[in-house]
DNA sequence: TCAGAAAATGAGGAATCCTCGCTTTTTAAA
DNA sequence: TTTAAAAAGCGAGGATTCCTCATTTTCTGA
């Protein structure tokens, strides 16, 4: 059963903010280790040489602090989305452009899930946490209300309902199959896939395509 | 840190194996009630009437049971998959029949998640637990394989190896966006994503196909 | 300078896990 | 039918991990 959780204070002071930043860093330390399972509050105490009552001081327990990581991850990558996509709104529409801001989404995912390796680790997890989950799919309709502004002057002839639909399944699609990817050994296959995963999507995205 | 585990029995009496399918169901219903986070040994114990130390004598604790569950999910999906798939071997060809196996896959997936409860749910956990998430893979590879060779006759053109990796991401996505779709609490929008998702697939393999 | 707010601390109660040594039941060989 | 060995059943309790809370220390603004 699920315990009580009381509510946590919100820092305000400087000292305390880094100690948070110190309990994420060991947390996602210990996460590269040996995975968000294994995870121990008393570890992360340990590693990131903080008493056990700080951490509840700020963190409901264990599936919170791994939220919070899971958040920065996520907000750093719509970050980043938002800028690799900035770029296609200047310029005039054209077909070879839509396959270009496939690669963009893709390889944006991509190098995400590469760069932080805690990234993918705690991001499997995320169906086990009902909440976690709730934050997936919030963040990937975002993702996708982003893409869909991008899309929008390609796709002037579609309703928005439609645009963002789609835009939701490329959103979705990607993370996914970028998951896939990642858990091959052999970098060809790993290689093969974000390749055809490319193909798919601009494949699909073209059909639904009518320069005007 | 994760503990030892000793090796299990294996059951060969009748007993055992009712057993066994008793404190799978009691874990099933559990799970459908409250997760399978909250699950707890002794609660299953208690409501498939069986004692703790039976339930340790077959199955390593928790995530083994969730594994069990997982397994026999898996392999009921892929029967029913297999027979959905048999009558296309039998056919000719057509460009038509190649939305039908869209279809037919799609279908059988997204049946089997609305009809069993649990298996969303633990599913959704599969990325939690290292072993579970192999399982998965593996599990993705075979569908693929299997709709690989549903396929074979309508691709005789192309490569082994682009013909398996075309499967692989059409199970894989299928299966993600179908959990997209079911955590979407509009029946509307989750028929959208469910359509759209066939028209990406189809448009995609279509894209593939050369008649000869 | 000082009072009150914020933060730090860790011992220990509560929940859950899982083992292990012993009992009971089943099997199959004699 | 008998009987010994194998299989299965059992649950008290040691080990682990969780998380709170009463107390102490540090900070802040008047």
């Amino acid at each position: 059963m699920t315990r009580e959780t009381r509510p946590r204070r919100a820092p305000t002071q400087a000292r305390s903010r880094d100690r948070i930043q110190k309990i994420l860093a060991a947390a996602s330390e210990l996460i590269q280790q040996n995975g968000s399972d294994a995870l121990t509050i008393q570890a992360v105490a340990d590693l990131a040489e903080v008493p056990i009552g700080s951490i509840y001081q700020y963190f409901p327990g264990k599936p919170g602090i791994i939220r919070a990581l899971a958040e920065n991850h996520l907000a750093a990558l719509r970050e980043k989305l938002t800028l690799d996509l900035a770029k296609f709104t200047e310029s005039r529409p054209t077909r070879r452009q839509i396959s270009q801001a496939i690669d963009t989404i893709v390889d944006t995912f991509h190098d995400f899930y590469t760069s932080d390796p805690t990234f993918r680790l705690i991001w499997g997890g995320v169906q086990a946490d009902p909440i976690l989950r709730e934050l997936d799919v919030q963040d990937t309709e975002r993702n996708a209300r982003l893409f869909q502004k991008t899309l929008r002057p390609y796709f002037s002839h579609l309703p928005e309902g439609e645009l963002y639909g789609l835009c939701l399944l490329i959103c979705d699609t990607t993370a996914s199959t970028l998951r896939l990817a990642l858990d091959q050994s052999q970098p060809r296959t790993r290689k093969a896939i974000v390749r055809e995963l490319k193909t798919m999507l601009a494949v699909y995205l073209r059909s639904k395509f009518t320069l005007r």
